[in-house]
RNA sequence: GCCCGGGUGGCGGAAUUGGUAGACGCGCCGGAUUCAAAAUCCGGUGGUAGCGAUACCGUGCCGGUUCGAGUCCGGCCCCGGGUACCA
């Protein structure tokens, strides 16, 4: 028997790739250029997820057919290898992480080439290659020199679990995102990089990007521009001004009370004798607060009164000066005007502690909440009663401007990243500190590598791993000869894949980070596809560099991805379950809080769907039918390197694109993978009998007839604009539709059999390969040229509409195709027809509807 | 709370500018092959009624626009993601 052997045709046809460096990248600029990019993966410990090869099959397929289309391909993949795994991996063991490291990435090499992808394995990068991260340090200088990287002591995120600082991004709900330990604010030391600079850059270049909406919206609102004022309010028997930025200016007559933010600079000042212990005592509670904390408390505002008292510049009034924590200090002056009318934190607040509300807007007639927020007519504002709240706006700033007391401003909720990471498996910062101020590394000392040390772990005094290594640390500096320090803080994670992209272009270039022929022209990235978690981060921060990089002119796009696409995570597959408690079974909506629960776990066999609900077969007991999320603990994983072994990668190539659409969250089915495998079967047996090995007998060297033609075309076009349109799964279903159709053929023309190869070869490269070779093609198809359709062939001789009477269908007629767009004729035959006529009978038509090619409606009374 | 997505058979999902809802695959039912099974092949498969032609109902719910709505408009419900004192 000569059955269909994935394994035996995939890794013939992975080693003819890797030998003949079949998908090295052209050298020529002659053709139009592709690059088609996937996000890097960290190669961890547990090796390749089926969620990776969702998006790397989606890109491999473009990147194919784009080939066969005559584009010159860039398509690579690499390492984004620094990372706490292999740290902590470190902490534990006393394995370097580098080892770690490299073990992992043989195998995500392995595996990737187990699954066939077209990658061009000489452009490999890995971060932590010194070759690399060299340029990684090179970036952090242009950045130092453009004063965009600083030093600042902050109150940072202290997570002494991992022993190191997070940023913002990297705290859920008050704990790690890696880990979810406890996270404290702690005022450090940290290197702090200025993406407040490129706010405004970074917000209006989002709208030419051909990228999902939600992700915009997503940076958009990750950014926060509020358009307002910044006002000057005078404090009472003082010198001092406290500036305030507000969205609203033109409720300022309704601002009857101010506040400040514990850790506001005037506090101290301002803070009248009597209500000084009060105050202190205040500061110090709201400091010692977590995230966590304050989160949670958030619901119930607190403060306290300074004692003193500002003076309301539209109207000359003093009001009280409070100190609240529901004024954050690193958002906008850090200092607010209340206006409880119009704002439901102010109201809430002015409801506890008594203070004055006064409505400048006129609420809508069935208006019934408190604080009013909408817009609508100025009023209790003297000068601005009346106005509309955009006329109002304008009126204001206009007012304050020209008094010297307030300007229009913008506001950014975005705030500068916090680079630095108390670790050891990162990029070492190139600087030293000379007398206690930081000095950039000279770029000929570059790579600042990593030292060897034997503890991972942070030092007794809570410095960085890096400063066990003394020798390391301690330097010179090469200008001066003075004993320097080095900088042991390394990078976070993003930086590497902060660039990782423009090193693809040219892996081996020494004088800088990228070429600059080859930057021109491969950039800007033509399609990124990656997963939707970083959405904000890494796609943030990217394209920050980018742009700084855009400044340098060492690139020449203001964006680096042009499309991007998120692939939907894969979920274990579905799982039913009843919830059993004393041999009692309980609704599942029940089960949740309650201890003692017995899940049972039930097959598809075993329930049946009943109204909204599945329940168990015969009975009333509802049962919960989920997919979840992929996990070691629920034991749901689904290795590739199993589905590979017993399908092939054709088949998991095949089935993760055909399970739907490519963004959508869709979960796993073992017998879904199976169907696919059967197509592939029954394509091997439309061109090889199983008994001989040998080319099926009816695989002629014929012309194809009419039918096949058109059968053949109608694959064509449909698979191309499928893929055009990253739409694989119902590109998939036309390739099924055609070997349905062609296994009912009596002779097969080998013509109709090549161009159908061609079609699958994106989708399974393998065995289409395989088909291709066997048919009589000597070289591989991986160039050969996409088939173009025909669209004479598509021509039908009859073309049928459907009937409808009032909306509804009643019947069909097939009418000669010279005469499909004949209305008269059309519509007479369509009166003829049975079950038509019946319906038309003692009725009088009121209208007929006729649309060319597509369908009658006769309107009758 | 706010901002985005999304609700279509038993399941994953198809459906041009509004034009026959359910392509393709899975599952299920029946048949062929087989000593039997697996594999394979053929046929059927939204629900209800009917031997059948056919009819009625049917794309989360309620209403609207239209000759015609899964698709457009208004109001809700549910699920998923993001975000949260951002002045």
């Amino acid at each position: 028997m000569y059955e269909y052997d994935p394994l035996e045709i995939e890794t013939k046809w992975q080693e003819f790739w890797l030998r003949n460096k079949t998908f090295q990248t052209p050298e020529d600029t002659e053709a139009p250029k592709y690059y088609v990019l996937d996000m890097f993966p960290y190669p961890s410990g547990s090796g390749l997820h089926v969620g990776h090869p969702e998006g790397y099959t989606a890109t491999d397929i473009i990147a194919r057919y784009k080939r066969m289309k005559g584009f010159n391909v860039l398509h690579p993949i690499g390492w984004d290898a620094f990372g706490l795994p292999a740290e902590q991996y470190a902490i534990r063991t006393g394995t370097h992480p580098r080892e770690t490291t490299e073990k992992n990435i043989v195998r995500f090499r392995e595996q990737l080439q187990m699954l066939g992808f077209s990658y061009d394995w000489d452009r490999e990068v890995n971060t932590t290659d010194p070759d690399y991260y060299k340029w990684t340090q090179w970036i952090f200088l242009k950045l130092y020199e453009k004063g965009l990287a600083y030093q600042d002591e902050v109150a940072v995120n202290w997570c002494p679990e991992l022993g190191t600082v997070l940023a913002n991004e990297e705290v859920i709900d008050g704990k790690s995102e890696v880990g979810g330990f406890p996270v404290v604010r702690k005022p450090m030391r940290q290197w702090m990089l200025r993406i407040t600079e490129y706010a405004e850059q970074l917000l209006d270049d989002l709208e030419n990007l051909e990228w999902p909406e939600s992700t915009k919206e997503m940076q958009r609102n990750w950014i926060g521009r509020s358009i307002g004022a910044d006002i000057d309010f005078q404090v009472a028997d003082h010198d001092e001004k406290i500036n305030v930025f507000t969205t609203r200016p033109d409720t300022i007559f309704g601002a009857t009370y101010m506040v400040l933010a514990p850790e506001h600079h005037l506090v101290e000042q301002l803070t009248t004798e009597e209500q000084r212990e009060t105050v202190a005592e205040y500061k110090e509670k709201a400091a010692l607060k977590s995230d966590l904390e304050r989160q949670e408390l958030s619901k119930d505002k607190t403060g306290v009164f300074t004692g003193a008292y500002a003076i309301n510049p539209a109207n000359n009034k003093e009001i009280p000066i409070w100190v609240a924590d529901y004024v954050l200090v690193h958002y906008g002056t850090g200092a607010i005007m209340a206006v409880p009318g119009e704002d439901e934190r102010d109201w809430e607040f002015a409801e506890k502690y008594d203070l004055p509300i006064i409505r400048t807007v006129e609420p809508p007639e069935d208006f019934e909440g408190k604080a009013y927020t909408g817009l609508g007519q100025t009023i209790n504002s003297d000068f601005l009663n009346g106005l509309e709240t955009e006329e109002a706006k304008l009126k204001i700033i206009n007012w304050l401007e020209k008094n010297g007391v307030g300007k229009k401003s913008i506001n950014y909720k975005l705030r500068d990243w916090l680079f630095s990471r108390q670790r050891y498996w990162g990029e070492p910062f190139p600087v030293i500190h000379v007398d206690g101020e930081p000095k950039p590394v000279l770029e000929s000392e570059l790579p600042v590598e990593l030292p060897e040390i034997d503890d991972f772990q942070p030092t007794e005094s809570g410095e960085p791993p890096l400063a066990r290594a003394k020798d390391w640390v301690v330097t010179k500096d090469p200008e001066t000869g003075k004993t320097a320090l080095r900088e042991t803080n390394t990078m976070p994670q993003w930086a590497g894949s902060c660039w990782y992209y423009l090193r693809y272009i040219s892996p081996q270039f020494d004088e800088g980070p990228v070429e600059k022929s080859g930057e021109e022209y491969w950039m800007p990235v033509d399609l990124y596809v990656g997963g939707s978690e970083h959405s904000v981060l890494h796609l943030l921060y990217a394209r920050f560099w980018h742009k700084v990089l855009y400044d340098c002119g060492v690139v020449s796009t203001k964006e680096p991805f042009k499309k991007l696409v998120h692939q939907g995570m894969i979920l274990g597959e579905m799982e039913y379950t009843a919830y059993r408690k004393n041999g009692q079974y309980l609704r599942p909506s029940d089960a949740g809080g309650m201890d003692d629960v017995e899940k049972v776990k039930l097959t598809e066999k075993d329930i049946e769907k009943r109204q909204e609900k599945f329940v168990l077969k015969g009975t009333d007991i509802e049962v919960d039918a989920k997919a979840y999320k992929m996990s070691k603990s629920r034991g749901n994983v689904i290795n590739p390197d199993q589905v590979v072994d017993q399908f092939g990668a054709d088949s998991l190539r095949l089935y993760e694109m055909f399970m739907g659409p490519l963004e959508q969250v869709k979960p796993w089915s073992t017998k879904g993978v199976e169907g696919v495998y059967r197509f592939l079967n029954r394509v091997w047996r439309l061109i090889i009998d199983e008994e001989s090995g040998e080319i099926q007998k009816n695989v002629e060297e014929t012309e194809p007839d009419k039918e096949q033609l058109k059968v053949l075309h109608e694959a064509i076009r449909k698979v191309t604009e499928d893929i055009e349109n990253m739409r694989f799964n119902t590109a998939i279903s036309a390739l099924m539709i055609f070997v349905n159709e062609a296994n009912q053929w009596e002779k097969l023309p080998v013509s109709v059999l090549n161009t159908f190869v061609l079609l699958l070869s994106p989708f399974a490269p393998h065995l289409a390969e395989e088909m291709w070779s066997r048919l009589g093609n000597s070289e591989s198809l991986v160039y050969e040229p996409w088939p173009e359709f025909n669209e004479e062939y598509l021509k039908e001789e009859t073309v049928m509409y459907p009937v409808q009477i009032n909306g509804k269908v009643r019947g069909e007629v097939h009418v000669p195709s010279d005469k499909a767009k004949a209305k008269d004729y059309v519509l007479a035959q369509a009166r003829k027809e049975k079950n038509v006529q019946r319906y038309l009978d003692g009725t009088t038509v009121v209208k007929e509807i006729f649309v060319p090619g597509r369908i009658i409606n006769i309107v009758v009374k």
